[in-house]
DNA sequence: CAGTGGTCTAGACCACCAA
DNA sequence: TGGTGGTCTAGACCACTGT
C-alpha cells in the first residue's frame, strides 16, 4: 500500500528496509537500557552483511534511537532530554539556576578575521573567549565558546588568576542589560577538541547554536555552542505549556527477540 | 600538542583524516558548484578503497559541504540557507511576506492518542491537518504538519472544495491573536513522503522543530516542520543585527585537483 | 552508450571492555 | 580471554545521467 504500485516500484534498499523493520521492533519490544543482539548475529537473521546491518544501525543512531558502545553493545536509547536555550531561563552562560556550566579555559587574545566581522569589530582587537561544558544530569550535552570583545567590558578588573579571568568576564556581562538575541541553528559534526569535551568521537554530529547578544544596539557577546544530537533536544520555550510528545511510531513487529 | 601525546596515541582513522584533507582543499581550492574528481579516482590518489572515501564524503555531506548527484558527480555544495522561522517574520504557516508555502493537502480526521495528548485534547476529538512545503529560491527546503483542533475554529465555514480547506484553516487561525510560542528543534531523518516532498532520499537528514501556539492559555496548533539539514540553517532573530559568519574553516592543501 | 554515485557482499583485523 | 563494536579492503552489480 502507499503511492508506490507493485509494479515499476523501485525495490527499497534493504539496509532503509532493516531499519525500519528494526525500528518497529524497538518501539513495541525493546525498552531503553536494553542491549541488542550482536551486529554478527543480527546479520545472520536478517540474511544480510554486517555492513549493511551496520548501515541500518547508523540511522537509528542519528535518529538517537541507539547507542552503540564499543566492547559493550548497541543499547536502546533513553529519549532525548529537552533542554532550555534562552537568557531568560539558562541565565547568563552561568547563571542561570540549572547552573550546570563548568569552565575549561577563558582567553584573551586579539580576534581573527573571521571572529572580528562576526562580533562588527576590527580585526586584532582584543577578544576574551570563554570556553565552556553544559552539563545536564552530570553528562556533558554541550560547548560553548562565548566570545567577547574587551571593548564592551570597560570596567574588567585587571589580571587575576587564570581560574578568574572567566568569573570576572561572566560577572561584567550580567551586569549588561541585553535587549536583543539573535539565534541560528544549524546542523554540525564534533571536530577534535569539542569531541574530546563531549566525550564522544569525531564526526559525532551536534546541533550548532551561534547567538549574538545585543546591549545598547552593539553587539556585546557571540556565543558558539553545540549541543549533542544525538541526546538533545533544544528548547525555546517561553511558556511551558503542554508536553510535546513526538507524533509517529506505531505499529509492532517480531522477528527481534534476545532469545532466537 | 593537546591532550593526547604522541606516544599511547590512538592512529586517527583513516577516513576521518580523509575528511579533514578534503575539507582543506575544499576552502581553499575550490568554490560552489565545482564538481570533485570521482570517488574510484580520488580512492586510488588517497590509496584507499572507494568505501573508506565514501565513508569522508559521507561526514562532509552532513556537513553541507558537498552534495552528490547519482550520474553526475559529487559537487561544493552552496553555504547553508539562512531560514527565518517565527511567527512575526515568516507568519502564520502562509500569511508572511516570504509566501513560500507550498499546501499540499488538509484532512480532517479524529485525533489519534499521540496527536491527542500533544494538542491537550481528548482522543479521537476532531482536527484539522493541513500538510505544507516551505520553498525558498523554488525549491523545497521544509515540509510542515500543522495541526489545529476543530474546538479551536468555531467561526470555520462548512465544507468546501477540498483546495479550499486549507485557506479556510490558514485564514481562520490568523485571526487568533497568539500569546505563546513554545519551540523544540531536533535531529531527524526524512521518512519516505517527507522524503519526496523534500525531493530527497529517505534517511535524509533534517532538523525537527515542533511549535506549540497558545491563544489564551489554550494550546491552538501544533507545527511540526522538517527542514533540509544539508541545506537549511534556522535563525531566530529578532533583530537582524551583524551578519552571522561561521567561525572556523583555515588553512590551506594541495592533493586534491581535477588534473593530475 | 560510458561515466557517475548508491548498494551490497565476505572477509579481515583492530580497539575496547568485562569477567 | 572471549565478545563487542569500529575500521578497512577488493570487488561486484545496480540506478541514474548525460551525449
Amino acid at each position: 500500500m502507499g503511492t508506490t504500485g507493485q509494479l515499476s516500484a523501485v525495490p527499497e534498499p534493504k539496509y532503509w528496509h532493516l531499519r525500519t523493520v528494526l525500528l518497529r521492533a524497538i518501539d513495541s519490544e525493546f525498552s531503553t537500557g536494553q542491549v541488542l543482539p550482536n551486529e554478527r548475529e543480527l546479520a545472520a537473521r536478517f540474511g544480510v552483511a554486517r555492513a549493511t546491518l551496520r548501515q541500518a544501525l547508523d540511522q537509528l543512531e542519528l535518529e538517537g534511537r541507539l547507542v552503540r558502545r564499543r566492547g559493550i553493545g548497541t543499547l536502546i536509547a533513553a529519549p532525548r532530554v529537552g533542554v532550555p536555550v534562552s537568557r531568560q531561563e539558562e541565565g547568563w552562560p552561568g547563571a542561570g539556576r540549572s547552573q550546570a556550566w563548568r569552565t575549561v579555559d577563558c582567553t584573551t587574545a586579539p580576534a581573527s578575521a573571521q571572529l572580528a566581522q562576526s562580533l562588527g569589530i576590527v580585526e586584532g582587537a582584543t577578544v576574551h573567549t570563554v570556553r565552556r561544558v553544559r552539563l545536564v544530569e552530570g553528562r556533558p550535552m554541550a560547548t560553548e565558546s562565548l566570545h567577547v570583545p574587551a571593548s564592551a567590558l570597560p570596567h574588567l578588573p585587571g589580571f587575576r588568576a587564570e581560574s578568574d579571568r572567566a568569573r570576572s568576564v561572566l560577572r561584567q556581562l550580567e551586569r549588561l542589560e541585553v535587549d536583543g538575541e539573535s539565534r541560528a541553528v544549524e546542523l554540525g559534526v564534533a571536530e577534535a577538541d569539542e569531541a574530546v569535551l563531549l566525550e564522544r568521537p569525531p564526526g559525532t554530529p551536534v546541533l550548532v547554536m551561534t547567538t549574538q547578544y545585543a546591549s545598547a544596539g552593539r553587539l556585546v557577546a557571540l556565543a558558539v555552542s553545540t549541543y549533542r544530537a544525538d541526546t538533545c533536544k533544544l528548547t525555546f520555550g517561553e511558556t511551558g505549556l503542554v508536553e510535546v510528545t513526538p507524533v509517529g511510531a506505531a505499529g509492532a513487529a517480531a522477528e527481534v527477540r534476545t532469545a532466537s
